[in-house]
RNA sequence: GUCCCUAUCGUCUAGAGGCCUAGGACACCGCCCUUUCACGGCGGUAACAGGGGUUCGAAUCCCCUUAGGGAUGCCA
């Protein structure tokens, strides 16, 4: 049989990063296995489902690169199977119709409660037969009553649960759709769902959704439940934290790669090691080293694992998200230095490809404004006979270059018996319009030689301003 | 309330009874490198939640407490 996990999200909103994980985890236990990877959305809720959030966590899943080999199955089209199913439940005698009210079933709770007793249904429908016809009813499962269900879980170990504690779920509302608990278990079924690895937040439901497998005589799938994500506060990741939606990490410059390599990691771990290749994860992933406990998302380490796919990337490869985030930033990239040229000066020097895009501007854009600080501390009275004789010798060079261009600038400093401070920042500020900068040599040699010297030019008139004013 | 899960530096984690004077990474702090911003190199601060057991020996096993998280929906 072939080992089969899936993702089962329901459309509610886009893909956020607990999802994400969660869908890693699986996508990866099956790809280590050789299995199948089904994407299933949950769409029965239709107040709150809706087709942008399935198209968003498409997307989310496609940037990320986590590809399904099954799917996407839609709830929704399969109704007529889940009422074959509860149909049979309840010619089972293993479900059965309970006309309470939600008022009626919330004041059995809140008398539950009030009795120290674990809040439920009572089932008193649960062997009445007394059916009101005229009246709206729901299909309850009929719960074990005594004895207890045990998940050998994957991640988590042993966990017991007494039938005690759980009520008879309803299976179908008062307008006979199928709910969660009944949906996914036939789903898991009819797609031969071997391991059902999903969020911690759903153990509760597993024994219910074992003993409905049980009552069906189907076989029980594996289960991995891995914990939560935190935020950075401990409490349970959402949008006060920030960003929690994958594309907003997009949005933000981070890579694909830098945000599943840190969510690998986040409850995750071999040995020591921090960087994972896409081919490593599936390697040496395994549920069994997947920690108990949640984890919290910290934005620092995202961003040097970011980072460090920027700068050990094939540039050409980060190119082409570079070229996305130019486009956004409004910059023309289309007269310029190449974008994997970009990437190879700057990788080192920020910490999102947002950013880089934005320090860049100058690289294909003239500038009428220069930054005021480095004006003030760099293009003083005294460095106009320097930026005079860098710019006459840069403009004899016939190769432009790093090495001559280098040179071109060292000269200039011998010669005048000055500083760098007084040739190479002037310089500095007046090609790129601001103090911060790579390597002038090669700033200077992926700009075109006379944009670099007109740019000098209007540095040099700002110059004479200043010693006007002095 | 009840049920379930969890507990190692600020954070992610290594740790499967002696290898632990508890290791790595991020962040932070020094120093070095440096014509800018960075990168990089070297070094440093920093943790087994508390209490009982079990054992020759416990971060590792058991129990209790405490603290966090989850569930308790005609949501998923």
């Amino acid at each position: 049989m072939t080992l089969t996990t899936r993702f089962a999200p329901s459309p509610t909103g886009y893909l956020h990063v607990g999802g994400a994980r969660t869908a890693l985890y699986s996508w990866l236990y099956a790809k280590k296995n050789g299995g199948d990877f089904i994407l299933r959305i949950e769409d029965t809720d239709l107040e709150r489902s809706t087709q942008e959030s399935v198209d968003a966590i498409m997307d989310g899943m496609h940037w990320l690169n986590l590809d399904w080999t099954h799917g996407p199955y839609f709830q929704t089209q399969r109704f007529d199977r889940y009422k074959e199913v509860i149909a049979q439940l309840v010619e089972s005698g293993n479900a059965y119709r309970c006309y309470c009210s939600a008022e009626e079933v919330e004041m059995m709770r809140e008398e539950a409660r009030a009795n120290g007793q674990t809040e439920k249904y009572n089932g008193m429908w649960r062997d009445r037969t007394d059916y009101l016809e005229d009246k709206p009813y729901v299909i309850r499962f009929k719960n074990p009553l005594a004895g207890n269900v045990v998940i050998n879980d994957m991640v988590k170990g042993e966990i017991v649960i007494a039938n005690e504690v759980l009520d008879d779920l309803i299976i179908a509302r008062s307008d006979g759709s199928p709910t969660y608990n009944l949906t996914v278990v036939v789903d898991d079924w009819d797609m031969k769902v071997t391991h059902v690895v999903r969020g911690d937040d759903h153990v509760n439901n597993t024994p219910r959704q074992i003993n409905i497998l049980k009552a069906l005589g189907a076989p029980l799938p594996e289960y991995a439940h891995i914990p939560m994500i935190l935020g950075d506060d401990g409490k349970r990741l959402s949008k006060r934290h920030g960003a929690v939606g994958v594309m907003q990490y997009r949005d933000e410059g981070y890579l694909p790669e830098a945000l599943l390599n840190y969510l690998v990691r986040l409850g995750w771990s071999h040995g020591d090691q921090e960087i994972f290749s896409r081919e490593e994860m599936i390697e040496l992933f395994d549920l069994k080293n997947c920690n108990r406990a949640p984890s919290a998302f910290n934005t620092d380490k995202l961003i040097w694992v970011n980072q460090h796919y920027m700068k050990t990337m094939d540039p050409a490869d980060v190119a082409k998200h570079l070229a996305w985030h130019m486009e956004n930033e409004g910059i023309n990239t289309e007269n310029g230095p190449e974008l994997a040229e970009i990437v190879k000066v700057q990788a080192d020097r920020v910490k999102t490809l947002k950013e880089m895009a934005q320090i860049s501007r100058y690289f294909y854009e003239d500038f009428s404004e220069l930054d005021p600080s480095a004006v003030k501390k760099h293009l003083r009275p005294v460095v106009k006979e320097p930026l005079l004789l860098v710019k006459a010798k840069l403009a004899a060079l016939t190769d432009w270059s790093p090495e001559p261009i280098h040179a071109a600038i060292n000269d200039t400093a011998t010669e005048l018996e000055v500083g760098m401070g007084k040739v190479g920042m002037p310089l500095r500020v007046a090609a790129t319009g601001g103090g911060n900068s790579p390597s002038l040599d090669i700033t200077l040699a992926l700009l075109d030689q006379q944009k670099v010297l007109s740019r000098i030019d209007n540095a040099l008139v700002v110059v004479e301003e200043r010693i006007a004013n002095s």
